[in-house]
DNA sequence: CTTGGCACTCGGGAACACAGAGTGCCAGAG
DNA sequence: CTCTGGCACTCTGTGTTCCCGAGTGCCAAG
């Protein structure tokens, strides 16, 4: 059905019209790939592919253009991922590892795969809920108000000020915050609200009211923020490329956290580079955008996504190479602070 | 030199530019706007503001649109801001009063603005520099590793993780941070330096290493901190306008934190509005872009400024009015929090 | 199955004409 | 001195036509 010489014509149009964005002809391709065969010859396999749809002319008498299915099917089986040269992976390195906390080292790295790729990046913040508490923080602020701080093992912190219903001494709060990082020291987000449970039956009576406030305002967060938090960077290059059409679009994924956070995709294992091509996706105003995103995370745990934004028309090879080093780098990064 | 009629003729040329996007030529001026004199008139007095720079034809024999400089006149003198509905209004009010944290605010303010402009909003986070110390604390996270937060007056917090020289404990812990929180409470972050200058001579000298670090490090945050975080929102309007003209430079100034907090500006007063149109604006990226800004914070002090992106060709009274409500009603809610 | 040849198609650029909007200027009326 | 109507002029943008060239599909021969 498909020979391989087919193939190779496929992969020869989708790098040509990746590099010239203009349709590719029989002639060019016949010139620049020494396919050693006529462009009589590659017009045939043309006509085939076309047939099976995985290429398409714009207009009759136009060269081809691959379509959405073309490029599944060259990432999937006739590309290999293009590692990064040696340089980059120390500027990768250095420039991850000057970050001081993990707002920076997000922003850091957004930026970086953004300027590596040169197209949009987005890159999710480390997940609450696959993640542990480190440290809760119980801070006197006012007579009957302190400020609660959660800090996660993944260098993440949540704040939230409390009212309480009445004063309460700092002594007593010093107890209530010792219960507490007893009880949740290690613990993953997602088994806090069993394990605080019991907590207000091994205070001092006197102490549940202003307890009852904090544990739920504590849980609140939990719930509140689970939505996720994302950060992208590159827009420029949207402007820059001749990617006019789907620029609104995408702009406008990039508004909408929500969407934007289900591109990214939940599938995967920690080194699978997840793929969406064109209309692959579901959200109707990306038809012309691709989604290279992959997991990243310290040890076997996928702590969240990072991913580029780009047209279909994308090199996918190197575009790959970049997710997947950035993946690994900020995995490492997090797992050694 | 520039009389009523003319000012006149100017504040129309510049109404319908702004609302038709096409340059206007004096029939359709003495059609639309009543000013009671004929075509001819209103070419005269035409020609007399090209002279003076305050309109310009694109080529011979098309309407006129107005310069950088006539905008500067309008904006100065031939138009006042124009106030939000009340509708308006109430939406600020409860859209931003859900909020639970300065992210949060910093959030939904930058969306409400650019959802009420349709354009691209900004809004830098109060600033460090003029808030003071609310609260600090030092959090025991392994044997010879802490993390200092910080927490200002505005809500922002800041978390640093630090590696002490030596193990230290608990008890000792809780001291340095009693001795921290009693010289610094209430203290401007700019007067930290100075004030922390004495706190190792108020320790035991066993402590005074770990104090030394932990200082150190708390200063270095203030410094680098020093350079402001903004947020923003709206690109996709970019997208929608017909301004394509300048996107690529909007969109990159964005990308470039430090200049876009250059442009919003350290000027004016708390209520005052900064505009600055077109090549009034010191970065060449932004030729056909104008920027509608203003200082926002609770009582007297401006906390940081927010403000607007849009193409020169925009509706400043509306604009300016958008921007003057919602500083006014973020201030309030910073001050009631 | 491959190749060269050939007729066909169509998009895009160049040349051209034309209508319409807008201007500048001038002479005459208030 | 200012306003007005009239008029000739100058453009841009648009529509038309034409033609070139790239590229195709098909066919017959190797």
């Amino acid at each position: 059905m498909l020979d391989d010489r087919k193939l190779a014509v496929l992969r020869a149009i989708v790098e040509d019209y990746v590099s010239t964005n203009e349709p590719v002809g029989s002639k060019a391709l016949a010139d620049r790939h020494n396919l050693g065969v006529s462009p009589a010859t590659i017009r045939n396999d043309m006509a085939a592919l076309e047939e099976q749809g995985y290429i398409t002319q714009p207009h009759t008498s136009a060269g081809r253009v691959p379509t959405d299915k073309g490029y599944r099917l060259f990432v999937d089986r006739l590309s290999q991922i293009k590692p990064l040269s040696g340089a980059e992976r120390r500027a990768i390195e250095t420039f991850l590892a000057g970050a001081v906390d993990l707002d920076e080292i997000v922003m850091r790295t957004v930026r970086l795969l953004a300027q590596l790729t040169r197209q949009v990046a987005v890159v999710q913040y480390p997940s609450l809920t696959r993640s542990s508490v480190q440290h809760v923080e119980i801070v006197p602020l006012a007579e009957r108000r302190v400020m609660l701080v959660l800090i996660t093992n993944t260098g993440r912190v949540e704040q939230r000020v409390v009212d309480l219903p009445e004063a309460i001494a700092d002594d007593r709060i010093a107890n209530l915050r010792a219960v507490l990082n007893a009880c949740l020291d290690g613990c993953g987000l997602s088994q806090v609200p069993e394990t605080v449970a019991d907590v207000p039956e091994r205070l001092p009576p006197e102490d549940r009211p202003a307890a009852a406030t904090i544990l739920s305002v504590l849980l609140e967060t939990l719930v509140e923020r689970h939505e996720e938090k994302i950060a992208f960077a590159g827009t420029a290059n949207l402007a820059a490329a001749d990617f006019s059409v789907g620029l609104r679009g995408v702009l406008e994924a990039l508004e909408e956290q929500v969407v934007l956070i289900r591109l990214l995709g939940e599938t995967g294992g920690l080194s699978d580079i997840t793929v969406r091509i064109g209309s692959e996706n579901p959200y109707s105003g990306l038809r012309g955008t691709s989604i290279v995103a992959a997991g990243y995370g310290s040890g076997d745990r996928e702590l969240a996504r990072l991913g580029v934004l780009g047209p279909t028309r994308m090199d996918y090879p190197v575009t790959m190479g970049a997710v997947r080093a950035v993946a690994r780098y900020v995995g490492q990064i997090l797992a050694g602070s």
